[in-house]
DNA sequence: ATGCTTATTAAACACCTGTCGGTTTAATCC
DNA sequence: GGATTAAACCGACAGGTGTTTAATAAGCAT
């Protein structure tokens, strides 16, 4: 199985409890006043938790924030692709729309265009898109599987700048992202597809 | 001109003096105990500066590391390019290998793998290569720069992408730079030189 | 219901951050 | 060389961090 959506572990009620409302606070906030400005007192604070049950839960706020992005990832692409295990042409493309839409909703609630905030969702991103384009990599090239890293990391990084970089446009100014994948889909394919050699060298 | 190297300004020599303390005092200290846990105070105690004076230079520690690193990777794009703002193919090479190069270095000096390290590094580097590779599309296609802006976002993201994956292979595992460059130099080359529809669909 | 287990709380801890107002010291300009 | 400008120092500040200890309370068995 590649993605692992719900352990659905029993969890202990006040757990959970403490949990939903550690998540839920922090996505308040995030909207409220951008990923900088929150400090782990405000979340506790407004919560009405105790500061130490929330280190009890996440190392620290930036914990906290990748478990929400990956879940996040996860449930919108599980919600967009039939199978996400499987590869075909149709999926490549709404990985690609997925993508841009998530960076995205992303940036539009980080105020302030924060580093951080930026550094950690494409992290989370891209970690969940490289795990999904190995899977695929190894469907299309069952064989030398060295070369099948290689393509399936060019093809993220790519895929996730041009995502990024599109996604900067200010919405009025680009086009759709359905429209903006297809136009850039070429190229996500060729990396997925490349043969070390069989690519013409251009001078 | 691209890259401005030395703006060679007359600087106060005090200010010099304490630039220089602080940038060696870091670097020693990155090497001796990772990013993570270099904090202000250790920066200006063992300088022998007020911990003030750091911040009338820099607005954080991650200001100071992110000045030496574009300081550092433009001394070393100069020293492997003839002239960097010109394109051909041997340039496009000493640029991945570069960056292959640039970033093992870096990551040696990573103690325990720290994210917010890594994040800092990639995001100078790709600003660096972005601005080369617009430059050189610019080059390529006189023409159409809108889609100069994606063939050299997809390029620099294959490219740094690549680079990473590479350096985080076990030195004595991995083929050198070279010969990795020259194996997925195919990829990066195909992005810079892509057009919209040329490429072949491959269902 | 009664114990056992485990989550949550409360209060304190040492430490780091970024900033400020006032002083001292070094460079620069005539 | 003496006046002027600006860098560097000093001490203090209000805040946040991450960790620890002991006490309390909630869940879960038998």
């Amino acid at each position: 199985m590649l993605l692992t959506p719900f352990p659905e572990e029993r969890l202990d009620p006040r757990v959970k409890r403490t949990r939903a409302l550690i998540e839920n606070t922090f996505n308040h906030l995030l909207e409220e006043k951008g990923f900088s400005a929150i400090t782990v007192q405000d979340i506790t604070s407004h919560a009405e938790i105790n500061r130490a049950t929330f280190y009890a839960h996440y190392a620290d706020k930036f914990a906290l924030f990748e478990s929400i992005l990956r879940a996040r990832f996860r449930a919108e692409m599980d919600r967009r692709t039939l199978r996400t295990c499987t590869y075909d042409s149709h999926n490549l493309n709404a990985l690609m729309e997925t993508v841009c839409d998530f960076v995205a909703l992303s940036a539009s609630n980080c105020k302030g265009n924060d580093a951080q905030f930026e550094a950690i969702v494409e992290a989370q991103v891209r970690q969940q898109v490289q795990a999904i384009l190995e899977h695929w990599a190894g469907q299309i090239w069952p064989e030398d599987p060295s070369f099948n890293k290689d393509r399936s990391t060019a093809a993220t990084w790519a895929i996730y700048g041009l995502a990024q970089q599109w996604s900067q446009i200010k919405p009025q100014q680009r086009q759709p992202s359905s429209q903006f994948t297809k136009r850039v889909l070429p190229m996500a394919l060729a990396l997925l597809h490349a043969e070390p050699q069989t690519i013409s060298q251009v001078g």
